[in-house]
DNA sequence: AACCCGTGGTT
DNA sequence: TAACCAAGGGT
């Protein structure tokens, strides 16, 4: 029964059992019924999987139920055309998970016959599939014993273990799936591993945990020590950098609109915009002075700039974009043939079909409320 | 390892 | 309100 000195989680046999029996009890009598619960269909387990990525399950679900509703097989997405792949996608953020889960998908159709593999070094081979996603989808879609950490277990695992190891770097992942592969139930891994989750995002919270409900409180040496609340340890900072953009809406005399889809990698990959770039300088001038030279060398048209339509801002995880919006018309155009595959004149009807991103958003709904008012 | 990659809700 | 946070992965 004793701990060995190699085993800095003292887990014992009873202390697992106990553990174990707790938490399935309470994941059974308490899970909420989510969408891709209904069944264990490894395709929409994944979906699920890739869209709950740093993002919240109410938000997740509406997409999801359309997502998997325009492409209801493994099949359907890897046939789909990428543009209405990213539009099912449009507001979710992140849309390189979607560009490498068709991607994914389509590997599985020419390697794995359409069969989404069940073993750790095949799915892991997948793009977009890293070691949490591998571990979700072979534990709740195949039955799997393999953990599943993000960061409710690590917040949950830490406040229960003590667990004082910086969970922003990378190698700390590690001690929390070594924890989990002593602790897994091997009858029931997938709700053993969706049970620490459902545990994270209903009790164990991460500012104010509800310990006086938690079904793992006598098992919890966070909550013994009275120390729950400083775990887990997460450190490091986030800078937000801040850049001053200037972006056109300019027509055509028919009253169509310019824009351009964003290059294949980077920020926003593969999502359209409206014309614009990042300047330097206080006043108007250098906004204007910016976006007219970006036009033209970009497409070699000159415009005119008329009056500023308005100013957005958009925050992004790592950057915030300081929008001045520009409403203005072509002077001289090209060759009409000569406008790049990346560009297109839109009528205001066709903006829809096209995935934005919602700081582009925006700007349509300035367009929009300007022709209505 | 450190940085990039979106968005919306909470505190 | 600014900072933090959410079922992370790629490079």
């Amino acid at each position: 029964m004793n701990t060995t000195s190699n085993n800095i989680f003292s887990l014992d046999v009873s202390y697992v059992k106990q553990f174990q029996n707790q938490l399935l009890t309470w994941y059974s009598e308490n899970k909420r019924s989510l969408p891709w619960r209904e069944n264990q269909d490894p395709y929409r387990v994944w979906v699920s999987e890739i869209m709950l990525q740093q993002t919240r399950v109410d938000t997740v679900i509406p997409y999801f139920n359309r997502f998997t509703e325009l492409f209801p097989t493994l099949q359907d997405l890897a046939y789909a055309d990428e543009e209405k792949v990213l539009k099912a996608w449009e507001g979710l953020g992140y849309y390189s998970r979607v560009r490498n889960l068709q991607t994914a998908v389509k590997e599985v159709c020419e390697s794995y016959g359409g069969k989404v593999p069940d073993t750790p070094k095949e799915i892991s081979g997948l793009k977009g599939v890293g070691p949490y996603t591998a571990g979700a989808v072979l534990s709740i879609a195949y039955g799997v014993p393999e953990p599943a950490v993000d960061g409710n277990v690590m917040r949950v695992l830490s406040r229960i273990l003590l667990i004082e190891e910086d969970i922003s770097k990378p190698k700390t992942r590690l001690i929390f799936e070594k924890a989990v592969r002593e602790l897994i139930s091997h009858e029931d891994p997938s709700s053993f591993n969706q049970g620490l989750m459902e545990l994270g995002a209903i009790i164990c919270t991460p500012k104010s945990p509800a310990c006086l409900l938690c079904p793992m409180r006598e098992l919890c040496r966070g909550f013994e020590s009275g120390r729950q609340r400083e775990l887990p340890v997460k450190l490091g900072k986030t800078k937000v950098r801040k850049a001053k953009m200037v972006a056109g809406v300019l027509m055509s005399e028919d009253g169509h609109v310019l824009i351009h889809k964003r290059p294949s990698e980077g920020l926003l990959a593969n999502m359209w915009e409206f014309p614009n770039t990042e300047y330097v300088g206080e006043n108007k001038l250098a906004e204007i002075s910016a976006l007219e030279s970006y036009v033209e060398e970009q497409v070699n048209y000159e415009v005119t700039l008329e009056e500023k339509a308005g100013y957005i801002e958009h925050v992004f995880s790592h950057l915030k974009w300081e929008i001045h919006i520009w409403q203005g018309k072509i002077n001289s155009m090209a060759e009409d043939g000569l406008l790049p595959d990346d560009w297109k004149w839109v009528s205001v009807d066709e903006l829809d079909a096209y995935p934005f991103p919602v700081s582009h958003q925006k700007i349509i709904r300035l367009i929009k409320e300007a022709l209505i008012g």
